[in-house]
DNA sequence: AATTAATTTAAACATACGTTTGATTCTATG
DNA sequence: CATAGAATCAAACGTATGTTTAAATTAATT
């Protein structure tokens, strides 16, 4: 599953073949299908071993902020930080692989294939669920349609920034360091959290 | 090529074959490889037919704002429009077929590889250096970390309101609707606006 | 230790792919 | 009208794909 997920990362779903992921993991051809029935359901399995405990950390930090909160409304910045920042960090621990996942992230939600989406959209409104309540009270000025549109520039955002760590490096001739995970957190989060806010 | 725009957008670059384009706008197969000489640079020719326009028209458009100001900086969110505001009417423009293009361009700036993202990179390279001057004139506070930084934090909203017009409908419900260019333009150009100009 | 179940494996299957070939048809120029 | 160049076409080439099969091996249970 490691090497499917940098794979389907690096070279699309439909680039990688189950014979590139097989081969380079040194395991059987066969033994794919054996396990997981098809190619589909191996890049589900990818999916949900990252996307499910990221949700719950997700969800457990912004209860932490509702904790300290004692019962008020939780700053915006906090909340858009419990939603940005496991995300962000998973992105850049090289440790836990999630460089690649959070590439392929980014593939798949541009992904028009309906059972993509599918999976993608179980998980995410999941997280949608849990964090709407309290950025509708941290935002109570907000129309509902301005609210979902900008919640949609805020994953637009996010997710760019989680699945694509060379460019910014790039363009900018080096200035940026993607690796500083905590200053790229701070940023995306000040970001999201002025536009969030701004008058409409 | 429309018909290559549009399978490439829905189905993905490598998802799509020259024979499933060939079969669909009845033409013959080898004359594909007689024209274009291979599949990658049929991708190519797609890119370039709208990018080169796109390009073309958010230069003269900030152009026209800058004569506006008569020598004064340009107000961000006059830049911003500039930037988001072709791109997003073409992304809408039915006629155009403008839509396809947008997913097709979405999930091409999140593709890792290389010879792709230097045919986008030409292209994305001609418009930063266009409008590199006119936002730090409107922004003259940020640090330079900070300036490509909110940058690629507008792109992904940017690209990601572009591509994808189909999950804020199904997210909000309906409340939010697409089809309303000028409503989401104003929209995206307050969010972005707002989060450029936020506190360091 | 014997037997059943779970897994791993090499080989094959049918299909689809990008590309090339060589002949055929169309189009424009003299 | 004849002829050279461009464009189209059906067919084939070699390779790669996801999946299946049936035999061999390992692990677990009695």
């Amino acid at each position: 599953m490691d090497v499917a997920e940098q794979l389907f990362a690096t070279r699309g779903v439909s680039g990688t073949s189950i014979r590139n992921i097989t081969s380079r993991a040194k395991v059987n051809l066969a033994a794919v299908h054996y396990h997981f029935g098809s190619k589909e359901s191996v890049l589900e399995a990818v999916v949900s071993r990252r996307l499910v405990p990221l949700t719950a950390e997700r969800s457990a930090l912004l209860d932490e902020y509702e904790r300290q909160s004692k019962g008020g409304a939780v700053e915006l910045p906090k909340v858009i930080e419990a939603l940005v920042g496991p995300a962000l960090r998973l992105s850049r621990s090289s440790e836990k692989g999630g460089e690649y996942f959070m590439r392929l992230l980014g593939r798949l939600v541009m992904e028009p294939d309906a059972k993509i989406q599918g999976i993608l959209t179980d998980h995410f409104r999941l997280s949608l669920e849990k964090f709407k309540p309290p950025l509708e009270k941290a935002l109570p000025h907000l129309k509902p349609a301005d609210f979902f549109w900008r919640v949609h520039f805020l994953v637009g955002a996010m997710v760019h920034t989680m699945a694509d760590s060379e460019r910014i490096q790039i363009v900018s001739d080096g200035i940026c360091n993607p690796d500083d995970t905590e200053g790229t957190v701070k940023r995306l989060v000040s970001f999201i959290s002025a536009g969030m806010e701004a008058d409409t």
